[in-house]
DNA sequence: ATTGACCATGTGGTGCACAACACGGTTTAT
DNA sequence: ATAAACCGTGTTGTGCACCACATGGTCAAT
């Protein structure tokens, strides 16, 4: 079987030598084979098929934590549910940031009923509780 | 004028002590008096509409260098012109959410034709680029 | 005067995911 | 044989927005 060092794996991946080193580090994807005398480290072709995985990974926004439990349910058995987990959060994070977007819209509107009115409240606002 | 310390300044606000420290050393939001005895620092009205301001941007996610634009300009001008475009960027964020959910409906759609596709993708890769 | 609550400064730490060195050994090609 | 290209380890840095001390001075009430 074909194994590849660093620099070739990098180029056949997309990530960078760093990273596949940090990856190596936190265990998440580590080299299939050290040479003894060297320390050079090799990958080979299952290598190739988790660093797609995790490059897909990575562009769904997982964290290194989340990769990790994917990758350590070696079966992927709970790869989907894992992502639809993941659907869930992002749909959750465009929930907030639409009512992000409502609150604006409701500063917005609150400046323009006049600025005095921010006055006033203010003014409310220290002869009620200071 | 009525003046605050800290910790009054603090509960008033909502910010704590530290981030209103930090926020005097980015000049985002600076004590309008400084005892030159003691070195405390006072606030007072002024700083309070300021600081509600700054909970309110703080809330939409501004970070502390769009603060600073937003309060550099004392009339507040801009403040709207600047809050459209931070809608635009929120805006622009769901977009890509969107468009990672759809990604991994797409991942997850593929994993289900079959897991033999992957290997085969992966072999015709290796032929042709290595 | 003593205690407890308050204040300031300075320094270091946090989390995330790498990037960027510097240093020295190794391999490959000529 | 020599130079270019490659490899490893170790260390530090990055950006953001603070938080958490430790130390020492100060204020308010009793």
């Amino acid at each position: 079987m074909k194994m590849y060092r660093v620099s070739e794996f990098s180029e056949m991946t997309g990530l960078s030598k760093e990273t596949l080193r940090y990856y190596a580090e936190v265990k998440l994807l580590e080299p299939v084979y050290i040479d003894p005398k060297n320390k050079y480290r090799y990958y080979d072709n299952g290598s190739y098929l988790i660093a797609m995985i995790l490059v897909s990974l990575r562009k769904f926004n997982f964290t290194i934590q989340e990769m990790l439990t994917v990758i350590e349910d070696e079966s992927f058995e709970n790869l989907e549910h894992i992502l639809n987990q993941k659907k869930k959060d992002i749909q959750n994070k465009i929930k907030n940031l639409n009512s992000t977007i409502d609150e604006i819209d409701q500063f917005l509107k609150w400046g323009k009923e006049g600025d005095d009115n921010a006055d006033m409240e203010r003014r409310e606002d220290d002869t009620s509780k200071y």
